[in-house]
RNA sequence: GGCGCCAUGGUGCAUCGGUUAGCACACGGCUCUUUCAAGGCCGAAAGACGGGUUCGACUCCCGUUGGCGCCGCCA
């Protein structure tokens, strides 16, 4: 049996979304589990809505997910050029050969009168699509309008009779009225080929077996089809896979409130594993109730026929829940890797970080891994391991710092810990706790004062490991800063309310 | 308007003729605990509707309704 090949086929017209990555993913995974070709093929056909940079970030977020892609730019193959701005001779050579079976006719019909066909359709609710007044045409009005407009398009004679059938392997049998088939255009004033016509042309050409693409593009299929019997090609293996839906449960699209451009995901920090898990399985399952899948699993498992039929939402709560476990998952050394470029960037390790910034970082990361979503939020979760300066927090200070004997509590402690031979969570936790004792405070009372002065937070890792990570001279420190503060602020009330 | 696709809790999935319809997220409560997470426990929450077929339908068929998609010299 050979060896299946497909394609990723999307134009550069504009940051790559979320939906356009889902597609990838599963020609991707089928491709993987079938030990097939993956090829990466630019559709920049539409030389108006071709955008810059595009295509770099079309490639930065495959490969960022780890879709390397086996044909295609920067790779090269046996079946290029892969853009299709440089095959147009290509697309000129078959369209002619159509022109010659009969199977395709230039049009010369203005962009004027086809506007005013279809104001004309709409308005008489007739179904709407060309008319096909150039299908047929004598020799003299061939001249006659080719000199009112020299740039004609070249459009497809449609089998208008019957039906045309195919088998979706997600739809099943699909038939399609011919009658209501439309002479497209194949070919551009512009000489550039449109999507439906150079698509079958490089699939064929390519040899792509399989068309995993969202089903938006059912409806044109009969179109695909009609081609490639005109050319007498077998045609692919065809795939309609269920759309991304927003919150509106419209087709994910820039105008929804869901975040669509796929990088700003990856620039939010998540996961690749988490991001291929969570749009791997939207609109697939493997069958059995499972949550977490690696790369691995879903290369393994992943099957045609486990494509859903519907729709699915995107959730970003799901994706987030996803993201959490897959952070969990990581090894401390492999966060804290991760984590490296948000922490440079902040300004917290050096760049390139030295050995003890790698040390230390390792010793933070066990801390705040369990909590940790975004990569992103990584920088102010671990602030007060860097800094020493930090403000207290507002509502924290007011409710634990700025109170009667607060000042005198940090400073028992302080004592307490500066007196410490040994330094760790256990020695830690019971100066602390002594230190409550001896001004007849406990749990809750002393470690909540204690906690903000040295996070100046209400909320964080467990205390205890976090002061052995900060370490003593700092922890001490951080103390007495706090008793000097509260007990300023203390003054500034007094005096406030004795006025 | 025409054509097509789809239809299990709020969301993502499981169950592909016989189940008290299962799991996860989100939500609510409890628990652990110095806080927040993470974890554990519990709860609320679904087969759109109507006909068939069948001993028996969420599951198969038809219709209705609803949602979505397409109808471009966009892809």
């Amino acid at each position: 049996m050979n060896k299946p090949r497909l394609r990723f086929a999307p134009s550069p017209t504009g940051s790559p979304h979320v939906g356009n990555i889902r597609t990838a993913v599963f020609n991707y995974l089928y491709c993987r589990h079938n030990d097939g070709t993956f090829i990466l093929r630019i559709e920049d056909t539409d030389r108006e809505r071709c955008t810059e940079g595009s295509l770099e970030e079309i490639m930065l977020s495959l490969r960022w997910m780890g879709m390397d892609w086996d044909e295609g730019p920067e790779v090269g193959g046996d079946y290029g050029p892969y853009f299709q701005s440089q095959r147009l001779d290509i697309y000129k050579k078959y369209a002619e050969e159509l022109i010659e079976r009969g199977r395709a006719y230039r049009c010369y019909c203005t962009k004027e009168r086809l506007e005013e066909l279809r104001k004309y359709q709409e308005s008489n609710k007739l179904p709407l699509g060309y008319d096909r007044r150039c299908r047929e045409l004598g020799l003299d009005e061939r001249a006659r309008l080719e000199r009112e407009n020299p740039e004609p398009v070249i459009r497809f004679a449609m089998n208008i009779e019957g039906t045309t059938e195919f088998d979706d392997v997600v739809r099943g049998h699909l038939v399609f009225d011919n009658s209501l088939q439309d002479d497209f255009v194949i070919i551009k004033s512009d000489g550039y080929p449109t999507y439906n016509f150079a698509n079958v042309v490089d699939d064929h050409l390519m040899q792509i077996t399989h068309v995993i693409r969202g089903e938006e593009f059912i409806s044109s299929t009969p179109k695909h089809v009609q081609l490639y019997e005109a050319f007498g090609w077998k045609a692919p293996i065809w795939v309609s896979v269920p759309l991304i839906l927003d919150e509106r449960r419209r087709k994910l699209s820039k105008r929804s409130d869901t975040q669509t451009r796929f990088v700003s995901y990856i620039e939010d920090g998540y996961l690749p594993e988490a991001m291929l898990n969570f749009l791997a399985t939207m609109g697939w399952s493997s069958g059995e109730d499972k949550k977490i899948y690696t790369r691995e699993e879903l290369i393994q498992q992943f099957t045609l026929e486990g494509i859903s039929t519907s729709a699915a939402v995107f959730d970003l709560a799901r994706l987030n829940d996803l993201q959490g476990e897959h952070v969990r998952l990581l090894s401390v050394d492999d966060l804290a890797g991760r984590l490296i470029p948000f922490l440079k960037e902040a300004g917290y390790i050096g760049d390139p970080p030295t050995p003890s910034d790698l040390e230390y970082l390792k010793r933070i990361v066990p801390l705040i891994q369990p909590r940790l979503v975004l990569l992103k939020d990584a920088p102010d979760m671990m602030l007060y391991f860097y800094r020493d300066d930090f403000d207290y927090e507002e509502k924290g200070a007011r409710k634990y710092l700025i109170k009667e004997n607060s000042p005198q509590l940090l400073e028992v402690v302080a004592e307490k810990l500066g007196s410490l031979h040994e330094w760790s969570c256990t020695t830690i936790e019971r100066a602390v706790r002594e230190g409550g004792i001896s001004l007849n405070m406990e749990g809750g009372q002393v470690i909540h004062p204690v906690r903000v002065a040295i996070t100046g937070r209400t909320v964080g890792p467990g205390l205890f490991e976090l002061m052995d990570v900060i370490g003593k001279d700092r922890c001490v420190a951080r103390l007495r800063r706090a008793a000097d503060w509260a007990r300023s602020r203390l003054e500034v009330v007094e005096s406030q309310t004795s006025s």
